[in-house]
RNA sequence: GCCUCCAUGGCGGAAUUGGUAGACGCGAUAGACUCAAAAUCUAUUUCUAGUAAUAGAGUUCCGGUUCAAGUCCGGAUGGGGGCACCA
């Protein structure tokens, strides 16, 4: 049979009958599946790509023979950093660049025979979408959610641009080797801090898997704690955050953030103002993840001349430099505690500081931290009218005692920072914000927007780390919305996290012209019942949608607070070699190659049978073969059908078996038993001799969802309608268990014998039988039977003594 | 460093959630068909001993709970993912 042709000829039957156009308002349940969208990049479509969309199409077919509204959607995800890398390597435009792969990954897709609506088809680089970016944008400024700040962020002064933390690794720049520096940029910010307690509540209205959903809360990083004002001796005063206040009494200095705003208003009355600001300049140097580290995390330098005071006994104590403080992040200075936590143990071990323990335990060698004490009713010492108390005693106590005192206030801390949306790059949305001389940041008119990326080739990075936007000047120079003066434009983009925290929005009313989405569309399809992706993706593009979600339905545009109900990871496709495929190592295997090679199906089915679907797993063109043999024999089996229009009857459990589990396992991403459940089928079939032509129909439908060229092409041949328009099957109850079993017999839990016997029979013909074995007699011959536990239908186990 | 997931034959993996470890597939070995090869079909295939029945060992390692542990608990080792400008 020539695959090629048959799936052609289906691919094309498909599309003319709209049979996977889904429809807003229809009568059928709604089911909205979706993958995430891939970034067209110039290497075309992955096989890991592939495993993950047939996951998700194999879903939707077989919803839509259940009788559901599918919508299975597919677009582009095609700003950002490489699309702009590649046009500037290539002297190519970027939209030119994208436009161009796009086709390749559509006709890539299609030839796989993916069942997506491409009636909703967009990217986030289509204005028309990107309108609508622009517009929520607006809408995050005018509810005060977007403000400006100066942050930090890696700059390579050679390159000329500023660097993700992975291009920055270890402090040189990946691209030309020079050392990265951190430089101050003043950045568009959305308040997702403000969201912190909601994105956790929201989790409850979900149904992630809890490892999603421990994910989310641990990025989100709630803890509960007191936050400690902190004079200091001759002036001024500073506050910490600490979850752990029972150890206030241990404080024997205090550590600052060498980039925060503290040391400069200090710097005055600071003696050793040369080695403080050589510290500062170093620790510039590197990223917020190097200096974190714990097993990094020592280095440091006195601020002599300024001392701290404990605020719960009055002791005098240094303060110092360390870069394992951040200034962007808390209140940008620490306690040290150094009996009682390793951290500050170690440092101050290094500096030659005091260590005062405060809570009984053994600190001679290492710090005796919280979760060495906490719950276990140990008390404190060193701590004047605390002393004796538990720890948790003395936590409500000594705060109760500084929330009296006014100098102290209970608080949750987040780990959650706000969103820098800014990026000083070309290729992405355009930030609709003008800079008036007179009125400051004044947003545009909606009715303005879009806000066209300039069409002109000028996207190279400027010498000053300004967006490229910055030097077209009809793109920047503009009239001022609120005054009329002569303004300007902002020009940094957008990052590409914004086009896809709500394109799932989108295709639930993908053509609207008057809305990102309309209400109604949106009630109609309620949520994304199914949102597969990548593992990368499950912590921070979720969290951002989530997040674009919550506000949007804060301000009534949305109908629900979530709008994505189940999320699911799959496990990358590695090369054979078990590594990442990469071109560098030569492991690469192509889609395409592979299609004309064995044919869209085998592969499909293969992906699927590879492994665990949430596992990675190594390519292997052995076991593809093995799949394309599996494929051969249902065809085969067409040569041993029967005109006969009846199931056979000895085959009735088997199928009803069969139906429950693939209907099961397609339900619950469960690919690859799926498979093999068939693979058993077809074997039983083949070893039948004959089968009926209501005996094949059954498999070929169970097996369509996952390879539905070559059976829709078997299902015409023996005269059937197309699949595409079947009811899908279903078990029944009553047929799927045999009236006998195999009952295992175990003597103190070691299988010694095997006996078929009656569905049903009693817990005490089980043990007449079981202790009647020849086997079992020798085992249990001569000693004391203790108990005997059955499990019904399955098993008996005789203890013995 | 912190968070998190994972670890089962020669290989990919399965095990109804505490109840027969190794389903299904690959590979390998032997045989059938063939002048021959490929394809196909049949049989065997966790390890050790045994012709076999069967016995012993066995799910990264150490320990625990239980009549029963791949599955639960404690600890260790190794690997993947995330850590805020790659997406």
């Amino acid at each position: 049979m020539n695959t090629k042709e048959i799936e052609i000829k289906w691919q094309k039957y498909w599309k003319e009958n709209n049979c996977f156009k889904a429809i807003n308002g229809s009568k059928k349940p709604p089911y909205y599946i979706l993958v995430e969208f891939p970034y067209p990049s110039g290497a075309g479509l992955h096989v890991g790509h592939v495993r993950s969309y047939t996951a998700q199409d194999a879903k939707a077919r077989m919803k839509r023979l259940q009788g559901y509204n599918v919508l299975y959607p597919m677009g582009w995800d095609a700003f950002g950093a490489p699309a702009e890398q590649y046009a500037i390597k290539n002297h190519i435009h970027p939209k030119e660049a994208v436009q161009a792969n796009i086709k390749t990954f559509k006709g890539q897709m299609e030839s796989l025979g993916f069942s997506f609506d491409w009636d909703r088809e967009f990217s986030t680089t289509d204005p028309d979408y990107y309108k609508w970016t622009q517009w929520q944008f607006l809408k995050f400024y005018k509810h005060g959610m977007a403000y400006k700040a100066t942050m930090p962020v890696n700059w390579c002064d050679t390159c000329k641009t500023v660097l993700s933390n992975e291009d920055a690794a270890g402090g040189v720049c990946e691209r030309c080797g020079n050392p990265v520096v951190q430089k101050e940029k003043s950045q568009w910010m959305l308040k997702m801090s403000e969201y912190s307690e909601d994105l956790l509540k929201g989790l409850d209205d979900t149904n992630f898997a809890d490892r999603v959903k421990l994910g989310q809360i641990n990025w989100i990083g709630k803890s509960s704690g007191v936050e400690m004002d902190v004079d200091i001796v001759g002036g001024g005063k500073f506050s910490v955050f600490t979850t752990c206040i029972e150890t206030v009494y241990g404080i024997t200095f205090f550590v600052i953030a060498p980039d925060g705003k503290l040391v400069q208003e200090l710097m005055p009355r600071i003696e050793n103002k040369d080695e403080v600001n050589k510290y500062i300049e170093e620790s510039s140097k590197k990223s917020a993840m190097d200096r974190t580290e714990l097993n990094k995390g020592k280095t440091g330098v006195e601020v002599k001349g300024i001392k701290a005071i404990n605020p719960i006994n009055g002791k005098e104590v240094p303060i110092f430099l360390g870069d394992f403080v951040l200034g962007d992040y808390g209140t940008g200075a620490v306690m040290a505690v150094p009996a009682h936590d390793q951290r500050d143990f170690e440092y101050a071990k290094e500096h030659n500081l005091d260590i005062v323990q405060v809570i009984e335990g053994d600190v001679s060698t290492c710090a005796l931290e919280k979760h060495d004490y906490l719950g276990k009713g140990i008390k404190l010492m060193n701590s004047e009218e605390f002393t004796g108390m538990t720890v948790e005693e003395a936590k409500e106590a000594i705060t109760s005692k500084l929330e009296k005192l006014g100098i102290a206030r209970r608080v949750n801390n987040y780990k959650m920072r706000d969103w820098i949306f800014s990026r000083q790059r070309f290729w992405g949305e355009p930030i609709p914000m003008i800079n008036c001389p007179h009125c400051g940041w004044v947003p545009m008119n909606e009715e303005d927007l879009p806000l066209l990326l300039p069409d002109v080739a000028e996207y190279e990075p400027t010498e000053n780390g300004e967006s490229p936007l910055a030097k077209i000047e009809s793109f920047v120079n503009c009239k001022c919305p609120k005054c009329g003066a002569d303004a300007k434009r902002e020009t940094d983009t957008m990052p590409n996290w914004a086009g896809s925290s709500w394109y799932f929005l989108r295709f639930m009313d993908a053509r609207n012209q008057e809305e990102f989405a309309s209400m109604e569309a949106m009630k109609y399809w309620q949520h994304v019942d199914w949102y597969n992706g990548g593992m990368e993706h499950t912590a921070r593009h979720l969290l951002y949608a989530r997040f674009w979600v919550q506000f949007l339905y804060n301000i009534g545009l949305v109908p629900h607070k979530e709008m994505i109900w189940t999320r699911v990871s799959h496990g990358m496709v590695l090369g054979s070699n078990n590594e990442k495929m990469s071109k560098s190592k030569g492991n690469v295997v192509n889609p395409d190659d592979i299609v004309n090679e064995f044919g869209a199906d085998t592969l499909r089915l293969y992906e699927m049978f590879m492994g665990d679907y949430e596992q990675d797993a190594p390519w292997s063109t052995d076991s593809l073969k093995g799949c394309k043999r599996f494929i051969d024999k249902v065809i085969k089996l067409k040569d041993i059908m029967t005109s006969d229009d009846n199931y056979s009857k000895d085959l009735e459990i088997i199928q009803n078996q069969t139906i429950k589990k693939v209907t099961n396992d397609l339900d619950n991403m469960a690919y690859n038993t799926a498979v093999s459940a068939l693979m058993i089928l077809t074997n039983k079939y083949q070893e039948h001799q004959t089968i009926t032509k209501k005996d094949y129909t059954l498999l070929l439908t169970l097996l369509n969802p996952i390879a539905p060229h070559i059976t829709e092409e078997l299902n015409e041949m023996i005269g059937n309608t197309p699949i595409v328009n079947f009811t899908w099957p279903k078990h029944d109850d009553n047929k799927i268990v045999d009236n006998t079993f195999t009952l295992v017999v175990q003597v103190n839990g070691k299988v010694r014998g095997k006996i078929e016997v009656e569905t049903g029979i009693s817990q005490e013909e089980i043990e007449t039988i079981a202790k009647d074995l020849d086997n079992v007699k020798k085992f249990i011959e001569g000693k004391e039977i203790v108990k005997t536990i059955v499990v019904a239908n399955k098993l008996v186990n005789i203890v013995v003594r």
